[in-house]
DNA sequence: TAGATTGTTAATCGATTAACAATC
DNA sequence: TAGATTGTTAATCGATTAACAATC
């Protein structure tokens, strides 16, 4: 799905307005059929005999996607990955936007990161009491993310953004994304193996 | 298989010696069976009656991922994100060298990071000539990312790993992983809907 | 030998694809 | 009406799981 909301943007952007399965997957490498397929899960958002209105299908997409409403986050761990986190512009005009900063260290209390003060993560409760709080992000070193988890399920806050390289669980009715830096790379060298065994074999 | 060598990793440092896929599969939330059938792909590398030797079955898992050699990386652009993923530690005791890193913007041409010399985007193709490089890190803004993973492939760097939020292509033959932070987000985005939808159905 | 657990085969399940009637 | 393309059903494919013989 966020690939069709990034394609049908590009297509946007280029002023087009109509679109049918058959082009969508030939240029996101897909079968028309699965397209259909899986925007028929959602809804009837094609005309017969013509194809999808861009325009229309992305206000679809967007919604599907609850990218109409804004979402409030926190951030935990101003490190050099939080900061990177806290700067990227990408998701803040998609309404993702990063209200409370936190971090275990005095020296960056008081701290201005893209407009929040850091706040010490002694505060985290009092600060989760008071405003409302949709996903918070994890980017604390690997001993601290467990348990800054457990912090945030314990109040309420539904989806946990994490990139502690830790496997976080949460009960029932919670959202956990991993974005595990290292098994991404791990991925990418087992497959350079692969093709490499590949070339191997065929010499 | 990045999920396994972190949870043998775990159970080495416990120094815990034998495993059961049973075991393995209740910790992890897989069934028994996907595991052994997971890893006799690979091999044979349990005993009979037994269970798996924990250091032996993470040796040949780290073999598997290509963990066992050195990868030289290069990062392109030195931006917030460009700044995390070169001083993030997790992947360089894995294997994983930055070993160029560049950036297009003069200012910061020269300037030292986490032991590189900053270099003009100009030299990559100098520097791709001399160097052997394995995987090319792209951390780019979103206009720059599939011309420099062209630099990259026509200079036969086998493995890309793109943080710009573009969709790269690539020829066969090429490996890219995308650590597409938007997408992620939106995701947990979807997900909430979801349970939020759910939860109110059950009202 | 009895107990445990693997590696693998066969059965099940779900997801992808092809095909086509519906319809703009 | 003829042409195009959807939404959906039925067929295919692959991946997951259960079951069990092999064996330590």
């Amino acid at each position: 799905m966020p690939i069709y909301s990034r394609f049908l943007n590009e297509l946007k952007a280029k002023d087009i307005q109509r679109v049918s399965s058959g082009q969508l997957g030939k240029s996101l490498n897909i079968t028309a059929a699965q397209i259909r397929s899986d925007l028929s899960y959602f809804g009837s958002f094609g005309q017969h005999g013509y194809g999808y209105r861009v325009d229309e299908l992305l206000e679809h997409i967007r919604h599907i996607l609850g990218m109409d409403k804004l979402h409030h986050l926190i951030l935990v761990g101003a490190g050099n990955l939080g900061r990177a986190i806290a700067s990227y512009g990408s998701f803040r005009d998609r309404g993702f936007a990063i209200q409370g900063i936190f971090d275990s260290n005095p020296l960056l209390e008081g701290n201005f990161l893209s407009g929040c003060i850091i706040q010490p993560v002694s505060k985290l409760e009092e600060y989760l009491a008071a405003n409302r709080v949709d996903i918070g992000v994890i980017a604390t070193p690997r001993d601290a993310s467990q348990d800054i988890c457990d912090r945030l399920v314990k109040n309420n806050v539904r989806g946990i953004w994490n990139f502690s390289p830790i496997h976080l669980i949460v009960p029932q009715g919670f959202i956990v994304e991993h974005m595990h830096l290292t098994d991404s790379l791990l991925r990418i060298s087992f497959k350079l193996r692969e093709i490499e065994q590949r070339r191997e074999e065929t010499k």
